[in-house]
DNA sequence: ATAATAAATGACTATTGGGTCATAAGTCAA
DNA sequence: TTGACTTATGACCCAATAGTCATTTATTAT
């Protein structure tokens, strides 16, 4: 599977560079100086390589940001926090400017759920984060905090991105942290409450129904063949038409199939469709699924 | 005119939706009610319904920021500079779609120069406005707030114009207003500062030659027939080659210019052109140019 | 009413880009 | 060397789309 990676690396050059939508499957052929049909080898479509280069991308940073603030000391965490994304999208660059660029802009309805996915992930991170930091005082700004934090982190990032200006990721995190400390500690007007947070989150949910799932493991069924990743695939699609295995093995069966190329996007679905369940209408679960973790 | 104002009322509805890229020329004027070729009378391509329609909506909404923030008493001024986004947002929601989804992916490079342009306006609004409200006291922080204030509006717009949320736009503002206050008066590690600030407007104005303002001129030549606006073009173009008039008479001629709509271009060309050439190296007179207010 | 002029039409062109498939090149066991 | 099988190729297909232009329709002046 060695071709699938370089198309996505070269692919991701001509992607920062011009956006999804302005770069033919043509010319990352000729980028990756392979044939039009081989491309095809590889990837179902190019809508596939997008999602899979999504995916790749963004289950290894929601992890990494989940690990960092399960793991880190509460009197570095913000700190890290931030450096951490600075770092990440300094080296990371190519797909930096891809998610700054295309943003919202995700014309496929499927793409914009998946990275709404992620990015409420992010959210839970962040919830987590405030939480160890400041404990009970900003019980109720902590959800606005969220939407203020992301708010001043896509500006900052976007001139980091696009400004190739000398700034130092050190001090900008800093600087950031500072920020967040003046506002979790002096703000008393969120805009943001959590009933709103959690009014926000409804919507998404609705679109994702098990049909949608069923399909997507048919989907993934046709292109797979290695013998675990199958049973594990047929497994799981009974599991879903009625729920008969223990938590156990229901992850193991999930790593199972984490891996293999073609199965990206059933795993996103199944964890979001179980996710989803197992949370109910509670707002106290709402942690990142242990699952998405290295 | 009225056609062309038929075409850009319907037009705003589908790239709201679906973005520019996305809505093709077809069912602009299907949905029009008008034939292909009735559109090409009105436009002379899609780029320049585009165009058009961006400078429309910026150049008003960047005058009404800079009459508010220089006539509003400073006590309401934050209060009211956020309260008119949040409305402006609010009831021309289309435009603001369009800025959410398409922004830095303007993929045409022109369009994004021309942005650019109306962002350094509002950020040179948002200076006067701190400038004004806090004084001395924000002299080393003022820069970096900028960014700071438009990232926390960006995040706040995104929720408003997507979430469909019931917020209430009086209480976001004053939100808003406190989040600013709070970081103004206890940031103390900007992480903008002014050098900063000013290298960043350094490199987009390399990209403006004499060469594509005359060209821009000769463009519109093509189009223009009413005695005084071409008349005013000529003389601009002379001008522009070897400098001749007061500065009274550029102004007016620019003035005469200004409503014509195949003058859109031409006017902000030279806006920028002779608006950065003034500005030098000095850094005192980045204020928002007087001929934009309405 | 009629001629002249302006406005509007939609079939048509040229181009692009996603995706397919018959064919060719490469690999390897017998 | 042969033949079976895998991998790769790029000409080709089809749909979509920006933009044009000969022709028709509406309007206005005489």
């Amino acid at each position: 599977m060695e071709k699938r990676e370089l198309i996505m690396e070269k692919a991701l050059e001509l992607f920062a560079e011009r956006g999804f939508s302005a770069t033919s499957v043509q010319e990352i052929t000729e980028h990756s100086g392979i044939s039009k049909g081989a491309f095809y080898l590889s990837f179902k479509s190019k809508d596939e390589l997008i999602s899979e280069m999504i995916h790749e991308y963004l289950e290894t940073f929601v992890a990494d940001v989940d690990q960092l603030v399960s793991e880190s000391d509460p009197e570095q965490l913000l700190y890290n926090f931030y450096f951490y994304h600075l770092e990440s999208f300094s080296d990371q660059s190519g797909f930096a400017k891809i998610f700054v660029k295309e943003q919202t802009h995700f014309f496929n309805e499927e793409f914009l759920a998946q990275i709404l996915c992620y990015n409420e992930m992010i959210q839970n991170s962040i919830l987590v984060m405030l939480e160890n930091v400041y404990g009970e005082s900003v019980a109720t700004t902590k959800y606005d905090l969220v939407y203020a934090i992301q708010g001043l982190m896509k500006s900052y990032m976007e001139l980091l991105l696009f400004g190739n200006l000398p700034l130092n990721n050190k001090y900008l995190a800093e600087s950031l942290v500072e920020k967040t400390n003046v506002l979790a500690n002096h703000m008393t007007l969120p805009a943001i409450t959590s009933e709103i947070f959690f009014l926000l989150r409804e919507p998404s949910k609705g679109s994702l129904t098990i049909e949608k799932v069923m399909e997507s493991i048919d989907d993934a069924l046709a292109y797979v063949h290695e013998s675990i990743e199958r049973e594990s695939l047929l497994l799981l699609k009974e599991e879903l038409n009625q729920p008969f295995l223990s938590e156990a093995v229901k992850a193991g069966l999930l790593k199972n199939i984490k891996n293999h190329p073609s199965c990206k996007r059933v795993s996103y679905f199944l964890h979001m469709y179980w996710g989803m369940k197992q949370e109910g209408s509670s707002h106290t679960s709402c942690h990142l699924p242990n699952h998405f973790g290295k």
